[in-house]
DNA sequence: GCTACTTTACCGTCCAGTTGGTACATTGGG
DNA sequence: CCCAATGTACCAACTGGACGGTAAAGTAGC
């Protein structure tokens, strides 16, 4: 069926658009001109437009998750395995381009509902983590880093200058492996 | 001159509406609204709709500094005293309403100039810190912490359950203690 | 009557969603 | 095997409301 790739089509172009237009605002017009199609015709892929945002999500999600797997099997019967290839993933500049994100993120500011697969993939995430560990205050806490290291970076808010950065994601992977055991 | 209360009722007001509408999005028409005050009114006080979201990240970024500044004198002659407080400080709920926050985040996400403000204390106050301490990639991670317990917040992405948040922050306090001498 | 402040009425633009189609493929009854 | 009925994919034009901002006309205090 072509349709699926129709939709991926559309999903592209709605992707190209967040980074093209700085992380701004994605509208039906800009996606119907940039995906070549037109604005009914998005909209017959996509009831409303929140739908579609919805379908940007979750596919982001999916390929976070497939890139996590890969690090879990890298580092499977290692202590906290799972969080440290979430934490591995995080990192991916493939999968989590910021713009998107942001793209995303500023949608939800005004339909919270909009985050609800991404709320179920963190709770799937941290119940498959607490089926092999215990509880630990410290490892949210790094998940949390985790997360603030991405928003720095989405807000260009970051104490560090760019050049420094990655010493503190190293410093954020080390910790990962001393401080839990 | 009554101009300063004015203002200050204008920001209150809008600051009101990002908590009562969800954190969603600030329209000048209900701020209007909110204030008593007829749009026409708000406009003479601040320009555009930008000036006054700047306004109110700068009288947060103020209130912020304070409450930082006490926590300071507390911590005075203790080893990284200044990030510590700036820790203490994020914990107040008081001064950082997170829906609050999240309205000025979302309009930043279209006029990125928006945060300029905040990217100058944010520097000030890595300055403050560095004048007394040494480069650590650890002090910024925790940094990073502290940011991403905030957005998780606002984005109620936390993977932690509600009752269980208060442990995260303590152990945020314990590592800031532990872990940088 | 000048200055600081405030209001009312209005404008232009942006944008999600609707309407009423067209073109082409699929299918089932005779 | 033909063709009418039905379904799928897509489109162009339009609608209606929200929203940022403007213009001109007040009004109150000095």
């Amino acid at each position: 069926m072509n349709t699926t790739s129709t939709r991926d089509m559309i999903l592209d172009a709605a992707q190209r658009i967040a980074v093209e237009h700085g992380s701004g605002r994605i509208t039906l017009d800009k996606v119907a001109l940039e995906s070549g199609f037109s604005k009914g015709g998005l909209l017959y892929h996509f009831a409303t437009k929140e739908a579609l945002l919805q379908a940007m999500l979750e596919r982001l999600i999916a390929r976070t998750r497939t890139v996590r797997e890969t690090h879990e099997q890298t580092l499977s019967g290692q202590p906290w395995s799972v969080l440290r290839a979430m934490l591995a993933a995080r990192m991916d500049p493939e999968v989590l381009d910021p713009r998107v994100t942001m793209a995303i993120l500023t949608s939800a500011a005004e339909q919270p509902a909009l985050l609800d697969p991404l709320r179920q993939y963190i709770q799937q995430t941290r119940k498959h983590i607490l089926e092999e560990e215990r509880e630990s205050p410290t490892a949210w806490l790094l998940w949390a880093a985790a997360d603030g290291l991405l928003f720095q970076e989405l807000l260009d808010i970051s104490p560090v200058p760019s050049d420094q950065r990655g010493l503190v994601y190293q410093q954020l992977q080390r910790l990962a492996k001393d401080l839990l055991k």
